[in-house]
DNA sequence: CTAATATATTGGCAATTAGTCATATATTGA
DNA sequence: TCAATATATGACTAATTGCCAATATATTAG
């Protein structure tokens, strides 16, 4: 039987969570901010991309509730609020070690 | 000081693999493969849309390592190899329920 | 071999996304 | 008030993604 309407929408948003995780640039990101929060000129620095490329995932990302800012003088403190998404890193690095593994096992 | 280089490459990386999961559809048919292997045509008729649309999605998750698939007679079946995915969902879901509750509060 | 069925692939187009450059906004100090 | 600094935003382009329709491939039955 087919999905619901209600299943539908959840996949739906479910779905924006993901997409704004699914960047490199956003990963460095959250990476970096696992340590703790940091202004927008250090994570600049950190990635090092332009400082309106790194404003424009910033906000990606604050937008659906990933991360949250606080402003201090001149800067501005972003904050990650999905400490669970480190966990679900490590299940990715499963996945891509055991890809690896397949792949090197069908060289052989 | 900026990132490595080493750190950089495992960012693209995972970007990928969650890019094969940020989408509505793909989202779907985990769900739907979480409670074991199905067919193409079941997963079709699940999610409800084209036979081609289904089959890129299947393939994209595929390459990254998220599904693996079993050929038996006409049919396809594939199964989901990061159960690790569903865990990660409740948080994503909790993301989404504070997100709604700060919106709402702010309503007040 | 031929027809029927399940799945995969291709081409083309519309929509989305990522990045850059330039500019706007906000805060602070002189 | 003015200059300097940190951050955000808008316009634009290039690249990517998503979808459909049509077609290709593979398997099975007869």
């Amino acid at each position: 039987m087919p999905m619901k309407e209600r299943e539908r929408r959840r996949c739906e948003l479910q779905a924006e969570v993901l997409k704004a995780l699914a960047h490199p640039i956003r990963l460095a990101i959250i990476q970096f901010l696992s340590e703790g929060e940091r202004c927008v000129c250090d994570i600049v620095e950190y990635v090092g991309t332009s400082q309106s490329n790194i404003s424009k995932h910033l906000s990606i990302m604050k937008s659906v509730g990933i991360l949250s800012d606080r402003k201090e003088g001149l800067s501005v403190y972003y904050e990650l609020k999905m400490p669970c998404a480190l966990k679900f890193f490590g299940c990715v690095r499963d996945i891509m070690e055991s890809q690896l593994t397949e792949r090197s096992a069908a060289l052989q």
